[in-house]
DNA sequence: CCAGTTGATTAAAGACTTTGCGTTATTGTC
DNA sequence: GACAATAACGCAAAGTCTTTAATCAACTGG
């Protein structure tokens, strides 16, 4: 912070993030938000019109009287973002827009869990390439990615470090794996992780600085945002819970649709249907894996003491049949040592696509920053371009 | 960061931030630190001077050709801090600079630790007028105080939340308690989460943007600092340890001193002692201690990933005879599930000063960036009250 | 005593923001 | 259909801050 120009930088991108946020705003009403005079306003929206980052819509109809006011809106599709589930099992991608907003997205199933990585490789791009068609985007207009995986990532949080789950992928590059497909910074991070952050954003801890998410439909695995900031450990190992096996009655990091199907035999969906018909197999089942995954919930709320603990991945689409149960042990798991405030517990409406939005999430916040650097704003001689402005990507 | 007068603001605070770190710099020297311009940086530092900020120095003796550069070096004493560990039988005060040197300390011990809060304040206050006389810093010039409490805390980190330890005390606001030998804003926060910001700046992860302090004296408890800023929790309970009745093998929160004497019937220092020189019972009941701890060291290990676990506390300074058993514990918890990169296992070397050194350090985080608003500019006319300027408190 | 060197000081130019006032475009009424 | 009332825009002037560049000052060493 030392030249004058990064003042007006700094008021810049506080204008576009009041128009990222959505809606269409005048003059005064950014004047109000931001604080700026309105020479200012004006000329900064002037340069992100200029950066093709905000558009001028015509006044609205129905107005009183006085001179109608300029009215601004961002261009949510000025840039595109991309999010990837990279499960064990499934892929997932979403194509969004500079809001949020999901425009494009596809999915894919590995016959073989073990794949090998170049094939889960080719697989992933494959999707890319049907979302990204899906969503009528050019690979070109992607500026960021972020990648959730279901294993440690690197510090950089530009690979994978444990590849356990996923062979081989520990030695994969994604950024030049899918070159041309995908030209963008890469991010990779943990799958819970990245589900928090979802959860934050649009799931049960919708605007919660501190929240706390348990992956748990086949492994156990938590995400933990602190102060709005995700928590990744020094190697990228946080939320990992390999100590249970120092747990009395847990063991080991079995998820919730893992031990239902070892105890009723059949798939964790009809075992959740069958203890809704009042089947006593499947609700003992649920009894039991409940005292489990309510301890590991209790441990999260005693060490974190975030405001919400979230219960997310396909699991949470069961509803009160499960809620209920976990919800009593986790507060029996508490009361032996009472906290003062009991953190909320909630399933995730996201379910297993927490992961995805979180991933959607990441890619926008590292994007967002960087818009101002994307799009230079175009100096003298543009107005003997402006006759072939039509070159521009259409959407 | 609207106006331009906040770019002033900044750049003023930077040069500030690089003086506050110590020593003396001239004018070339903070322009390649700061990446200002020269006449911008003097132009700072007149500013500095006349708020009181930083005083110039006489040029270095033995120099070379040219002329003498300008050197500028930040008034350590032009503000004080305070920061308190009020332990449950303890209570210690440190008066520190702006550099965070202690310049006074003092100390008192409750006959009885479970004295009502009235008389605990009185003792508060006692042991803080001893520490201002011994620093010879009057309580005006005290602009910020930490108050390190073995009890969770409000969120606003103004009060006491839990008064189990510390009877009454929750009802207590120790600014105006305290008034008027305390004027300034008071911060209450976590002992053991006060330890691991005093062991980031001066101890056993001097540096490290990401540790965990066991404060294992007499009661476990946990202090946690990721990316450099601390976990506080949602009510303030984060790094509670309330869940040990779930972990087999442990059970109870008890710390390492209270079970040595429990095992062994001497104090704990005695204990150390009879294991150095061989004795068995000393060492056996060391080694079950070591399990214990080193259990919930692993735990927090594992679901963190700190770059370092710092073991805190007055057990601290026992040495390798608790460390070495205690290392043994903790490698043996994590050998089950073993991680990628295994923490660092530190013995805190501020032992039981590291919540004092914590508080100074918060106190001193809350009031340098105020210590641009506190002592405001002079602005004109000011040239007449300098005939008058010895007014200013001497020190 | 003078050349050489290093850095402070001063003046000019550029960038940005705000304040204040005139201007413009619309609505509603006579 | 003309005219006040209104709300917001747009321009100009002023002020603050920073940088660049040129000049000046102070000290060392021969």
């Amino acid at each position: 912070m030392t030249t004058t120009t990064a003042l007006r930088r700094s008021n810049t991108q506080a204008v576009l993030d009041v128009l990222l946020a959505g809606g269409r705003h005048d003059g005064v009403a950014l004047m109000a938000t931001t604080g700026l005079s309105r020479p200012t306003v004006h000329g900064v929206c002037d340069d992100l019109i200029a950066r093709r980052l905000v558009v001028e819509l015509s006044p609205a109809g129905g107005a009183g009287p006085g001179r109608p006011p300029r009215v601004y809106a961002a261009r949510a599709d000025a840039a595109h973002v991309v999010g990837v589930d990279m499960g064990e099992a499934t892929v997932r991608v979403a194509v969004a827009d500079l809001r949020g907003e999901v425009v494009g997205e596809a999915s894919a199933v590995f016959p073989d869990p073990r794949v090998a990585a170049h094939r889960r490789i080719v697989l992933v791009r494959d999707t890319l390439a049907r979302a990204l068609a899906a969503a009528g985007v050019a690979a070109s207009n992607v500026h960021a990615a972020a990648f959730g995986v279901p294993a440690p990532v690197t510090a950089d949080g530009h690979a994978v470090a444990v590849d356990a789950y996923l062979p081989g992928l520990a030695a994969v590059d994604l950024h030049t794996a899918l070159h041309p497909l995908l030209v963008a910074p890469v991010i990779v991070e943990n799958d819970a992780a990245l589900a928090v952050l979802g959860e934050r954003w649009r799931g049960a801890a919708t605007g919660r600085d501190d929240a706390v998410l348990l992956l748990a439909g086949e492994r156990l695995g938590a995400g933990i945002c602190v102060g709005g900031r995700l928590v990744r450990g020094s190697s990228g190992g946080a939320g990992e819970l390999g100590f249970l096996h120092l747990v009395s009655g847990v063991g080991d990091p079995d998820g919730i649709g893992r031990l239902l199907r070892r105890a009723t035999g059949v798939a964790a969906t009809e075992a959740f249907a069958a203890a809704r018909r009042g089947d006593p197999t499947a609700v003992a089942a649920l009894e039991a894996v409940s005292r489990r995954v309510g301890r590991v919930l209790a441990i999260l709320a005693t060490l974190l003491d975030p405001q919400v603990l979230v219960v997310g991945g396909a699991v949470a689409e069961a509803g009160p049949v499960l809620m209920q149960p976990l919800r009593r042990a986790y507060t029996a798991a508490l009361q032996e040592r009472p906290l003062r405030a009991t953190p909320l517990l909630a399933a995730s409406p996201l379910a297993e696509r927490g992961t995805l939005l979180g991933a959607v999430r990441v890619a926008l916040d590292d994007l967002v920053p960087r818009l101002l650097d994307l799009h230079r704003l175009p100096h003298a001689g543009d107005a003997t371009i402006s006759l072939s402005g039509r070159a521009e990507v259409g959407t």
